[in-house]
DNA sequence: GCCCATAGTGTCGAAAAGGATACCATTGGA
DNA sequence: TCCAATGGTATCCTTTTCGACACTATGGGC
């Protein structure tokens, strides 16, 4: 489930905009990549971060962004099960997209009442 | 309807990338934001350049655009109905977002199978 | 034997987003 | 008189998304 946001584009110039924007779309998306731009993450570490995600949720979204090949999953057959999160090579060319939208966001958003101090 | 998306955010860091997310999601969005990029437009304009948008779903994105302060609206009371769309100050702001996402995709996207040239 | 942790999966249901279609007002032109 | 164009609304229905909650496997600690 889920994934089916981009299975076609009606390619009208200007197509490239919704098609990167289905990629990081999703809620958690953006903020798990943004996250996994410091570095590796396990499952549980990036739960912790988002405090309001369940796990249905989270594995959901971390299986499309692998599924589009953004970020990787490592499974280490270990006996406390051990998943690792990267970003992938495609991932990583997304960071200025990221990044951009987070400048902006903390640009733009006083209204959001955040403290980002 | 519709702008219940982003009513709230559980801030916590990264949640700049979501409540800009937040304001450039929504199928349609971003393609009337880069479209608008290239100047002023009417709504029958805009219309045509999104082949498979509803009125319905038009008038619904230009309004959260506009309530989010990224567009402008201009109605001429003129007998056939004149309204004319821009970009606002802080719409303009997103434009280096808009491109980000527009670059990304159009040299990621291979698959996408679309003719950009 | 029981509970804990990890990293999930499955099912259910509500809510939100999106789409189809029909309708409205005005007025100039045929 | 009737049609067309503009920029919408209103209503209804389907699809998609999100969230709650329960359940699983394995092995260590108590």
């Amino acid at each position: 489930m889920g994934r089916t946001r981009h299975d076609r584009f009606d390619c009208s110039p200007g197509c490239a905009v919704e098609a990167t924007l289905s990629l990081i779309d999703g809620k958690w998306k953006g903020v798990v990549l943004y996250h996994l731009m410091s570095g590796t993450l396990r499952f549980n570490e990036i739960r912790r971060k988002l405090p309001n995600v369940t796990q249905r949720m989270l594995t959901n979204q971390l299986r499309e962004l692998e599924a589009d090949g953004l970020i990787t999953r490592t499974v280490f057959a270990q006996v406390p099960p051990r998943v690792d999160y990267d970003l992938s090579e495609r991932g990583r060319t997304l960071e200025p997209v990221i990044l951009a939208l987070k400048v902006w966001g903390d640009a733009n958003m006083p209204a959001t009442e955040n403290a980002a101090a």
